[in-house]
DNA sequence: CCATCGCAGTTCGGTCAATGAACTATCGGA
DNA sequence: TCCGATAGTTCATTGACCGAACTGCGATGG
């Protein structure tokens, strides 16, 4: 059986027909490449294509394929924004994917950084640090993804980098807080 | 031995450079195609070239690649096995690669498998249920994952594969546990 | 001792996606 | 209406994926 049919199609090639798994259903909306990046993005605030494009680097036809195929899976949703661009936005179903995203980056953190975590996640609340389950260390409740302020964490390195997202979180920031304000 | 060697080069066209972040340092590691597949089902016991492979239905160059980097990551392990093959074992790295699947999985069960979840995940010790974040129901203790046991779960379609993974997957069965005894 | 079998991993040609640069389209404001 | 900024497309090139066939090796057995 082919799996083809979610919404007009998979994502271009990238299906993994006969495997009867959740795991290769969620692949095939977030498996590709680039694809957890520009959610990782959107997480953090950035909505506008362009600022997609220059923080990560992808190619734009790359980028374009890839929001086209979240806002079809129901990941993200493009509502007209400020100037008559579209702003990408995650919906309910891609806020639920923060767990899978913070894991990721945990276990990154851990392999991969060894002056201490890049980034680091606190609760706005009381400020205090929330571990990787999304538990309040201050307050011990169950901190939802909104809650969450994200700030710059003792093993982020100067990038030299410019561009307006990198920049903004240079300092901490609300999660999901758009960057255009 | 084609380990396409991680000093000198990142995996082939699929880093992320200029990305300074761990959860694209991870993806370089685990986010190509089939690879969290492929952890997916060493987690579920299988170590044999064969069985990823008929399990999968992976070309056979891609797996050889992928388990290459994969052990030259350290996440795999391989270790000559019963029959002079090499079995191909999670390293301690491999093994907190875990949490990500898992919620990868949920994600997937909760949005793409309408009868419920495909499998489900008891404490060994007890028989109770285990939340996403590893907890069990029954007696509330945070289960390590070679305490899980994974089981059918009512989503399980009938797929009529006959390969021997499938097969020893259609039983509850503890997770790691080789298939081939 | 050699033939055979099963499994591991490689080779190879065709196909398809990613890349990067250049180009076009559209909207808002002066 | 003209202009600048942003969104998204086109296109030639490069490289990864695919699937089938092939090679190589250790174990088995007559």
């Amino acid at each position: 059986m082919n799996y083809r049919s979610y919404a007009g199609g998979m994502p271009l090639g990238k299906d993994y027909t006969g495997q009867y798994c959740s795991l290769a259903r969620a692949l095939e909306v977030v498996g590709e490449r680039w694809t957890l990046l520009i959610l990782r993005d959107a997480f953090f605030g950035v909505r506008r294509f362009g600022d997609f494009a220059a923080h990560l680097g992808v190619p734009r036809a790359v980028l374009s394929d890839r929001l086209g195929s979240l806002t079809a899976a129901g990941v993200l949703t493009g509502a007209p924004g400020r100037h008559g661009h579209t702003e990408y936005v995650l919906t309910s179903k891609g806020l639920e994917l923060w767990p899978v995203i913070r894991t990721l980056l945990d276990w990154g953190d851990e392999h991969y950084s060894a002056a201490g975590p890049r980034r680091v996640f606190r609760h706005g609340a009381d400020d205090a640090p929330v571990t990787t389950g999304g538990v309040c260390t201050g307050c011990g409740q169950d901190v939802p993804v909104t809650d969450l302020v994200v700030a710059p964490g003792p093993g982020l390195a100067e990038t030299g980098a410019t561009d307006p997202v990198t920049t903004a979180l240079a300092t901490p920031h609300r999660m999901l807080a758009p960057l255009h304000a």
